[in-house]
Parts: structure tokens; sequence; C-alpha cells
RNA sequence: GCUCGGAUGGUGGAAUUGGUAGACACGUUGGACUUAAAAUCCAAUGACCAUUGCGGUCGUGCGGGUUCAAGUCCCGCUCCGAGUACCA
């Protein structure tokens, strides 16, 4: 009986379907302990009408392989499928052929489920999910309104109700809130926030939700009309399509999943993922630790100082006052001086004193910052009038400040008294609250009262920098030309300059300004900013290397350690100070980030290196009030809302243009119809076109449009969610049955029972999208207890690219004088050998030559040597193309009717010949091979041994068609190990196996195999376990095995591989039941065991000879063999060697 | 630029803690069977030299090093692939 893979294979897939034989099943359906569960998960399939080519099947048939092979271990596996069906293409071709999305991803679902069933694959399909049916987006909504009404815990790193939290507001405002929340969230106390109006509350309620409506600067591509999350665009142009992508402003929901980037990143260490895959992701969140730094802001003119008459003259004018004032510092009166030693030696309880501070208009002689106290020493040669000290305390009362005067007699006469009475003072002064609402330390920063620049009536930039140690360095200030800042502080001389940059830089694309990274831009504002250490003044510019969207979108340029700041300085002839001890910055900057390296020329920080020095200086800023640490993410949060109709609608109405949710029992709120699948006309997006899409809040239902009356009937949010919704969930689902999916997303019970996902298989192009967000959703849903796990994927590997081998035929761009319409093709050999030789592609023999001449009828060829420019190279279909690289030149007529006429030169003996490369697989080079066909020609059994066997599994590697025989024909020697080896014998039932015990040797080499098969499977090795099979294979082949005690162990071995032949086999042996649950073959060690080991026998390391050596021998006994051997001699020819290296049971080396 | 992979015959790829480099398969060549073809089976197949037999030399991207012994470990490069990018 010959191997009928055919009837074998489908004999199986029904029998699979109809017995339900890979159904998991839940944990109350043991009537015992339940077995342990494992749960096994292809990436979500996107059901594309141009269904799978044999790419894509790699990750399914290794995670089947391991999924089989985890049922005969004894676990309860799940390994479900479904389908990720809402989503772009299915809404493009609606838009050009105005069929129903939910009808074309119907059909290709259709297509998708037969191609996989051909493959003999062991879903459980009974539970499958399609994320555009209601009844599961019901659940993508409720997950998304448990979004909305949580908020973000900094202090407990955890998402918690926002009901909590209005608690707090309605107790103690949001100034002692640890929350994250949106930047521009303002302070309020509890008397505000019990003042405001409803909707007042829910404005301010929506900078702290989870999910949240805000204007934002989003990616929009107009030709998708749609807006697209960072990792849908790839080089500046959309992922799907290649469409430019422009920066716009729009009202969009966004999930702020920045508020679980330190856990996103924590959480990867624990993950058995691969390293580049946590390396991209690391990337993308893109944590860098720092320093936020403030400069106050001295936006006086240069130029004009001597202009203005003093230093009264506004609040324009602080670069002067602070010239005076560290006048005043380096001169102090005798008072001042003696109290000066005092206070700045925190004798008074720690508090701690700034001499000669600038507040306002003002310079107070000291100020305790924290207790906003300030003391004033009158007299002396600092002499001021009357009226200024009672403008001046006036104006410090109204900013918050106390004063108290001292004579200079009482300082000088009793300083004692002065510093008990600075003492009381202080101790009755209350300090400062910290406000701790802000999301980033730079908020909190401001809102100290009194830092350094606020304290003055000054506005600062805020600049983060990983390099703090080099904060003397700072030579400019560079803003974003973006910036707030910006217009504000730029001079009238620079207004112009300024505006035209500006403009420019928001008219450039972002494609522009990614071509363009080398060109230096940026214009001078005119203004000046303080060096919170040295106190200079420091020019501020703009520049469009200074991205608005990270950090705080202004840099503290310090050209002599930053390259693209040593850039900008030489080219506007800034200075570049240098900070690092004998290191040479003229040309380029010093980046190196090594301690061995001093800083120089910072006054406190010299001669430390990089790891002291930061610390250092942060403090120092810290004890200013100018700085602080800070970290701070790339991660931003995640646009939610698309302008487009095939996905999940959200469950939002808006009342005074203020979202509400419907309430959970009223979901799913399904998709409307619609007659157009565009955006309307005024620019909405197509939910704008559905003419019942408002929400009825009596009648708790979708009504008419208009209805709507802003009394109990309001319109419907017209957004859709992205693709990711869906995904990000999904595996959940899988552990419920379809029956019990009504009431949650998964029992709890369930959830408990299957926890997460063991081994996840997909490609890498998820990196950062749905691994990220599936990623950010459960732990969101774990905080809030929907969940009992923290990670949705344990275990996850990246399968490899499958490559196609792409064919090219080569036109000859004929030149001739005459007709030039002509096409002919040349078989590649000659092209490549007459290019070798030298010689003009018609001298290449007298045959092609008459061909030639024949087909030009009479035109004249001008020739030339031939080069590979002569031709055109055009894809051909791969299967028109035999394994000899040979063409099927009429075939290639039929299928390109605009060939028909071509000529084609062939070889002497007849064949053309196309050139191969190797290529992506994709429809447009013609080099997809479509896994039906392999199934067809040698079963899927092969395939699925062919796909393993082609290499490690995350590895790209290409297609060869030509490589299928190999494995096919293992499977036909498998065969005829199980059945008849003499074809005479025929008959129904002629498998032939032996009752008797298995020979030594076989058993040898059946435990061998079980050994090394069961490590690779482990390693996910599937390659080698492959050829290991062979070996096997052959091996019992050689031996004429057909022992039952062999036979049966390699069929179960084989099965999660070939589990088509398998199962065939296992009947053939006279089970009844089938194979998918028997247990696993025990690897016994003993069968193993040698008595003698054939010994290489090297010298100085070179393997000469081998000798069969019992393995009981001692060293000694070796070596006296080895010695006494006649190679050996031979070898040494009459030398003694110096040394004999013997490792037992590995190895001899001679020396010498 | 940065980060992470990788480089082994004509091809895909093996090689566990450093211990017989090239397993297994494809392809190629020769042979058997056959009227013939297919299928099947057998043999050879890293390169070079020798071939009358024995055999010898060189070989894992390049240059060094450690070691009795290096594809494997260390140092320095080259090239290829992927990701990411004015990220301060």
């Amino acid at each position: 009986m010959a191997y009928d893979y055919k009837a074998i294979e489908q004999k199986w897939q029904k029998h699979w379907a109809k017995e339900q034989t890979f159904k998991a099943r839940q944990p109350q359906d043991f009537t015992g302990e339940p077995k342990p569960p494992f749960y096994v998960l292809d990436m979500f399939p996107y059901p594309s009408g141009a269904g799978l080519h044999v790419g894509h099947p790699l990750g399914y048939i290794a995670s089947d392989i391991y999924a089989r092979y985890k049922r005969h271990s004894g676990y309860n596996v799940l390994h479900p499928q479904g389908y990720d069906s809402f989503g772009l293409p299915a809404e493009q071709y609606a838009i050009q052929t105005g069929q129903h999305p939910a009808k074309t991803t119907e059909t290709n679902i259709k297509r998708y489920r037969e191609q996989l069933d051909k493959i003999g694959f062991s879903f459980d399909w009974s539970r499958e999910v399609r994320t555009s049916d209601p009844k599961y987006y019901k659940w993508t909504q409720w997950i998304f309104i448990q979004l909305f009404e949580s908020w973000y815990d900094e202090a407990a790193q955890k998402s918690k109700p926002i009901s909590d939290l209005v608690q707090m507001f309605e107790k103690e405002g949001n100034s002692g809130v640890q929350a994250v929340c949106n930047d521009d969230t303002a302070e309020f106390s509890a008397e505000d926030w019990n003042a405001f109006s409803e909707d007042e509350k829910e404005q301010h309620l929506l900078n702290y939700r989870l999910t949240y409506l805000a204007e934002t600067e989003v990616n929009w591509c107009p030709a998708l009309g749609t807006v697209l999350a960072n990792d849908e665009i790839v080089n500046g142009v959309s992922e799907r399509g290649g469409h430019p992508v422009v920066r716009k402003k729009m009202k969009q929901w966004s999930m702020r999943i920045s508020a679980f980037a330190e856990r996103l990143l924590s959480g990867l260490d624990d993950l058995d993922w691969s390293e580049s895959l946590k390396e991209t992701q690391k990337n993308w969140i893109g944590k860098s630790v720092g320093a936020l730094v403030k400069f106050p802001i001295l936006s006086f003119p240069k130029g004009e100082e001597n202009t203005k008459s003093g230093y009264m003259t506004g609040s324009n004018n602080s670069y002067l006052l602070l010239e005076k004032a560290k006048e005043n510092r380096n001169h102090p009166t005798e008072a001042e001086k003696a109290l000066w030693t005092q206070l700045r030696g925190k004798k008074l309880s720690g508090y701690k004193f700034k001499q000669q501070h600038l507040i306002g208009d003002y310079i107070a002689d000291f100020v305790c910052l924290s207790k906003s106290l300030v003391i004033e020493v009158d007299g002396g040669y600092h002499n001021e009038t009357k009226e200024y000290d009672e403008e001046s305390t006036e104006f410090l009362n109204s900013k918050g400040f106390e004063v108290i005067r001292f004579k200079n007699e009482e300082v000088i006469g009793n300083i004692d008294e002065v510093l008990e009475q600075i003492q009381n003072k202080l101790d009755s002064l209350p300090s400062y609250k910290k406000n701790q609402t802000s999301k980033t330390s730079e908020a909190s920063i401001d809102k100290k009262p009194l830092s350094l620049g606020e304290g003055q009536g000054e506005r600062t930039i805020s600049a983060f920098t990983t390099r703090p140690d080099t904060i003397f360095g700072v030579s400019f200030i560079t803003l974003a030309p973006e910036h707030d800042l910006v217009s504000e502080i730029t001079t009238p001389e620079q207004r112009e300059a300024v505006d035209t940059y500006v403009k420019a830089a928001a008219r450039r694309s972002e494609r522009e300004r990614m071509a363009d990274v080398k060109s230096i831009t940026g214009v001078f504002t005119g203004a000046f900013a303080e060096h919170p250490l040295t106190h200079k003044p420091i020019p501020i510019w703009i520049g469009d290397y200074v991205l608005a969207s990270y950090g705080t979108g202004a840099v503290m340029a310090v050209p002599c350690g930053d390259q693209r700041d040593h850039d900008f300085a030489k080219h506007f002839d800034i200075p570049i100070p240098n900070v690092f001890e004998g290191i040479d910055i003229s040309e380029e900057a010093y980046t190196d980030k090594t301690n061995a390296t001093k800083i120089a020329n910072s006054d406190f920080l010299n001669g430390l290196g990089v790891l002291e020095a930061i610390p250092k200086a942060i403090k120092a800023l810290a004890d200013m009030g100018a700085g602080d640490k800070k970290i701070n993410y790339r991660l931003r949060d995640a646009v939610f809302s698309r302008q487009r109709y095939w996905g999940e609608p959200f469950p939002v109405y808006y009342v005074n243009d203020l979202p509400k949710m419907i309430a959970e029992q009223h979901l799913p709120l399904e998709l409307p119809e619609v007659e157009k699948y565009l955006p309307t006309e005024d620019g909405a997006p197509p939910l704008g076109r559905a003419t019942d899409w408002a929400w009825d809040t009596e009648a708790n239902q979708v009504v008419s449009n208009v209805k709507i009356d802003h009394k109990s009937v309001f319109p419907l949010e017209l957004n859709t969610m992205p693709g990711w919704a869906g995904s990000s969930w999904y595996l959940f689902r899988y552990m419920e049955e379809q029956n019990n999916r009504d009431q949650h997303i998964a029992s709890e019970e369930a959830l408990n029972y299957w926890k997460n996902v063991d081994l996840y298989i997909g490609g890498s192009e998820h990196a950062t999208g749905h691994l990220l967000y599936s990623r950010f959703w459960t732990k969101f849903l774990n905080d809030r207890g929907v969940l009992p796990v923290e990670e949705p994927f344990k275990k996850l590997i990246n399968q490899g690219m499958i490559l196609g081998e792409s064919a090219f035929v080569y036109r000859w761009n004929l030149n001739v004088r005459g007709d030039n319409s002509k096409t002919i093709f040349v078989s590649k050999s000659i092209i490549d050998k007459s290019i070798e030789r030298g010689i003009n592609l018609i001298d290449y023999s007298e045959a092609f030559a008459s061909q030639v001449y024949n087909i030009l009828d009479g035109d004249q060829l001008i020739s030339s040597k031939t080069q590979i420019s002569h031709f055109s190279p055009l894809h051909v279909d791969v299967s028109l193309v035999n394994t000899s690289n040979q063409l099927d030149i009429e075939g290639l007529k039929k299928i390109k009717p605009e060939f028909k006429d071509a000529h084609f030169i062939t070889n002497e003996d007849g064949k053309f010949l196309v050139s191969r490369e190797v290529e992506k697989m994709s429809k447009s080079k013609f080099n997809v091979v479509n896994p039906d066909d392999v199934c067809e020609e040698y079963g899927a059994d092969s395939l699925r041994l062919y796909e393993m066997f082609l290499g490690p599994i995350e590895q790209a590697k290409p297609w060869n068609t030509a490589g299928l025989s190999g494995v096919h024909n293992f499977l036909k020697k498998l065969w005829k190990l199980y059945s008849s080896q003499d074809p005479s014998q025929g008959g129904e039932s002629d498998f032939q196996i032996s009752n008797q015990p298995a020979s030594k040797e076989s058993l040898k080499t059946l435990h061998k195999t079980i050994k090394k098969v069961t490590q690779d499977i482990e390693d996910f090795s599937f390659n080698t376990s492959v050829s290991t099979f062979m070996i096997c294979v052959n091996e019992l082949t050689q031996q004429k095995c057909n022992s039952r005690e062999i036979l049966e162990p390699l069929a179960v071995l084989i099965s999660p591989y070939a589990p088509h032949i398998a199962e065939e086999l296992w009947e053939g042996l006279g089970h009844s039941e089938g194979i998918s649950e028997v247990d696993y073959p025990l690897f016994e060690e003993k069968h193993l065991k040698e008595d003698s080991k054939t010994y290489p026998i090297s010298f100085n390391g070179k393997m000469r000879f081998t000798m069969d050596l019992s393995l009981d021998l001692s060293k000694d006994d070796i070596e006296e063999i080895v010695m006494a051997d006649e190679r050996t001699q031979k070898q040494l020819e009459g030398r003694t060697p110096k040394k004999v290296i013997i490792v037992p049971g590995k190895i001899v080396n001679i020396v010498g």
C-alpha cells in the first residue's frame, strides 16, 4: 500500500472536525483535579483578500507542533484562532466598490479558514472570536468605559476608579493628589471644586481620566482620511499605501498610556521575549534620566541697556537688576556681611537663605524661599529711600512674602537678638505645600513659590538634559520653533527673522525635515536667559533640530558635549566653552560618558567624573530651586480616534459638548448603516452620514438624528476605535466558551485557570503597536481587578519571514535601424556567458545570430560588447519556472497576452533560463507560493515538515520549492517502515508489525531520537528535529526494524510534526483511539549506554585517524594503546611527544 | 549615527559545557532497474595537490591573541540584515 497522503489527510481532517478532537476543556469540565493548562496562541490574523502564502503558516505550524506536543505531555491545551476583522483594507475596498465591509470580511474569512483547514492545525475553532462581531466589541466598548472611569495614582502606581478622585477633590482639591494628568491642569482647592458646575467638574476630570478627549496634534493622512498612530507611519508616510502624513490639531480620544511607561519598561525584565524585541520596546518607551533645568528669561534686548534709565522702569529689566544684585553680593555692608555669615551657615535650624535675591523689580537682602520670608537690613551704603522701602514691602507682601527689617546698628550691636527674632518668625510661618498634582517634576518646580526666576516675577525656560554635569558648558538655549515662548520673548529687531523662520518650519513636512538632517538652520530671538549657576546671560535661539514634542521643546545647548549643539554653535559663531579636562573640542563635541574624563572650568564640579558630577550638579540646582532630577519618556499618549467607518463605535454621546458614557447594560452600541463609507462633505467621519445616530437617554436606544433636542436625545460620537482596540484584549476572550460569553469577558474561574498566554508566536512587525498596547490594557485591567495577571504574553517567538525566489526574464533593449518595436527575450545563460567572454551578443554563436537575423527581418543591428544594462529584467510568475530555472514559454504567453508575439532566444538545448533573486514574497513580484498548491502536490504533512526544515524559526529564509521533495521522500520512507516492505504481499491491511522485542540497536536509535527531538522542541529548534527524524528513519530502515516496541513511540514522537500520517499509522498499529493525547514516549538513558567510543586521535590539534576504544579504559591504558599503534608512530616519525592530552570519552591529542 | 542580529560548501542549514567542521536535506555527477521515461535504489560530492595504493595542504567574513585544542572564548576591523532616529 502506497502512501496516499491526499486520502489520509482528508480523512483525518474530517475526523478531527467531527470529533472536536482539539476542543480545550474548561476547569469545571474535569471531574477530579483539572489537567494543568497550557495556552498557545498565534498573533491575531487580519483576513486580507490576498489569502495566505507559504510565509504565513510558518508560525502557525510551529505553535501547532508545540500545542500538540503539550497535549501528548498531559496538558489541557488552549490553542484557539480567530480574526482581527475590523480594519482599513476592507474599508478601502468598500469605498471603491460600495460593498459593505462586513461582506468582504466574511468572504475573506471563509477563504482563510479553508486554507488553514488544509494544513491540519489543531485549533479549537469552537472558541473563535471576531473583533467586528457586536457580541465581541460590546466588551471592547466596556473596557473603554472602564478606562474612562479610571485615573492613575502615581504614588501607588495603579489605576483607580475616578470616584475616588472625586472624593479627594471634594476634601482637599487637587493640590495634594499625585495623579497622572494633562500638562495644563490648573490647580484648585476643595472650595473651588465644590463651587464648580457639573460641566466644569467634568472638564477638570477629563484631565485625569485614562481615556480622555483632548485637542491633540495628530498625524493626519489626507489620502486615507484618518489619523495614524506613530507606529503606523514609516519614513514619514503611511504604513499602508505610503501616503503623505501631515501634522494637524484635532479633538481626539487619547489613551493615557504614558502613565504606564515605567511599568511597561520594568515589566519587560520578566518576559521571555527575544532581546531585540525587548530592545525595540525599550527604545519606544525611551526612558532618559537627567535633570530639568530652569533658565530665567532676561528678555531685555541686547544693546538697549544704556537707553533705559535705571533699573526701576518696569518689569523688563531683570538683566540689569541681576547685575546690580551681583554687585551688591560682592560688596556687602558690614551688617549684611555679619548676618549673611550666620544665615549662610544654616544656623537657624536648617533654613536656607539667599542673599541679594531678585524678586520682581526688587532686590531683597536675604530671603528664605521655603518660608517666603524676606529680611531687609537698612542703612549703610546700600541705602534706599523710605518710599522705596514701603513700596517694596507692599509689593513683596502682594507676592506672599513676609518682610522684617532690621537697622544696621541692630545687626552689628546684637546679632543674637536679631537671629532669635528671625528664628521665631520662621517657626511661626507655614511651610509652602509641595504641589504634587502634576505629571512631571517640572510642573512641581513651577509651583514652588519663588523658585529662581519666578520669584523675580519673570518666566523661565525649562530644558531637559541628561548631562547636568555639563551645566557650566551651556552657551545658548535653543527652542523648538513651535515653542509657546517664542513669540513672547522675541525682540522687535529679531521679530521679522523669527516669524519667517517659524512659518517656514511649520510648512516643512515631516518628510522634508527628515530628508534634510544635515543642514543647520536657526534664528536668534534677541532674548537672553540667565544661567542659573554663573548668572551670566545666555542667548536664546530657535532651531528646528529641537523637537516640540520631546521633553519641554527646549534644549540647554552644551556645544562641547553634544554634536548637534556643537554644529549649531559653530555654524552661528556662538562660543563653545570647554568643560572637559584635557579634551580637544575644537573640531567636534566630546560625547563620551566615561567617568575617567574629569569636568573642568565648572566651579564646584571641577575634577569630578560624570558619575559624581551629575548628582552634585542636580543638588546644586535643586538647592536654588533652579532644577531637579527628572525622568523623561519618549512614549506619548496614544491617539485612539479614527475617522473611519469599519471599527468599533465609541459608547459615547455628547451633552453640552462633554462626553457621556452609555450605561453598560445598553451595550453593545452597534455600528450604524451608512450609504457611503466616505467622510461627509463637511469633513465629518463616515458615521456622520448615518441618519439614525443619536442617543435617547430615556429610551436608552439609538434614534434618528432629527430627534436630537439636547434635552433627552443627544448626538453620538462619530469617530470609531483604531485597529488595536479589539486586538489588545482578545487573548482573554478565548478563555471563555462561546455560550458563556454574555455576562463577562470570561468567567473569573476561567481567567484564573488559563491566566495568560504561555507561548505567543507571530511576526516582529507588531513590536511596538499591538504588543505594547495589549500589555498596557492588561496592566490596566489587572489594576481594576478584571484580570488576575499583569502581562498578556509570557513567552514570545518572532517567526522570520519566508522570502520568495523571484524569477526574471531579460528583454533585449535592441538598438536597430528600422523597426524598434520587436520584443526579444534572451536566455540568461547566453547573456552571462557573452558578458563573461567579453563579446558582442550577436557573436555568441552562429545559431544565435541566425535566430536574431531571422527575427529582425532585414533591420540592421547596432551592436556593442554585451552588458547587463542592455537588458531589462522583468518579473515572471514563479509557477512558470521549474526547479532548473527553465521557463515555460508557452505558459507565459498564455497568461501575459502582451508577449504573445515576443521572441524567445533559447540555449542550444532549447531551454530558456531565467535568473533568480531572493525578495520579499509579494503579489507584485510574482513570487508568491500558495500553500494550497503545496498541499495538493505534496500534502499538508510535507508542507509542515518542510516549513520547519527550512531553518531556525526566527530567521528569515528563502522558499525553495525544490527542497520539498526531500521531506516528502522522508514521509514515504517512514510509511514504508510500517507497511509491507515487499509489494507482492499487498492486501487490505498490509501493516507489517512485529511484536517481537526490538533489537538493541533499534532501541538505541529510538531513544537517541526521543532525547534529541524532545530537547529540540523545548528549544523551538524544529529544523534540527526534522533532520533527527530523517536520521532515525534512515537507521531503522537500515536495521529493517518493524518492531512495535519502536514504531509505536515513533508515531507519537512524529505526530506533532506530521499529524495526519501519524494518526493513520497509529490506526494501522491497531489503535481505535486517536493519537492526539497518547502519552509522549519516555526517554531511557540505559539504551544509549555505550561500552566503546570511536576516539579521534589528534596530533597538535589536528585529527589524523580514529580508534575504537573501550570506555572502561583508564587514561594510562588509553595512552599506552594509542602510543603503541603504528599509525601513531608513523605520525610522530620518531619524535617523542611533549605531552599527551586524554579526555576520556572525548578526545586524544598528542602534542609534539 | 545608535541599538540588536548575522557572516560556515553550489544552496537551505548542523555542530550541547572549547574536543572528529560541514550532520540532515536540496542540487550536481556517475551507476543499477527500464524498450523508454517517471519512480525507486546504490555511490561520489568543501577546495586544491596526488591518484598506482597510501595520502597531503588549505579551509567557518578579515587581522591578531588565549589554549594541548577555537566556527565556538578575548581584542581590533569589514560587510550584510533588521529596528530606530535631529530624543537633548
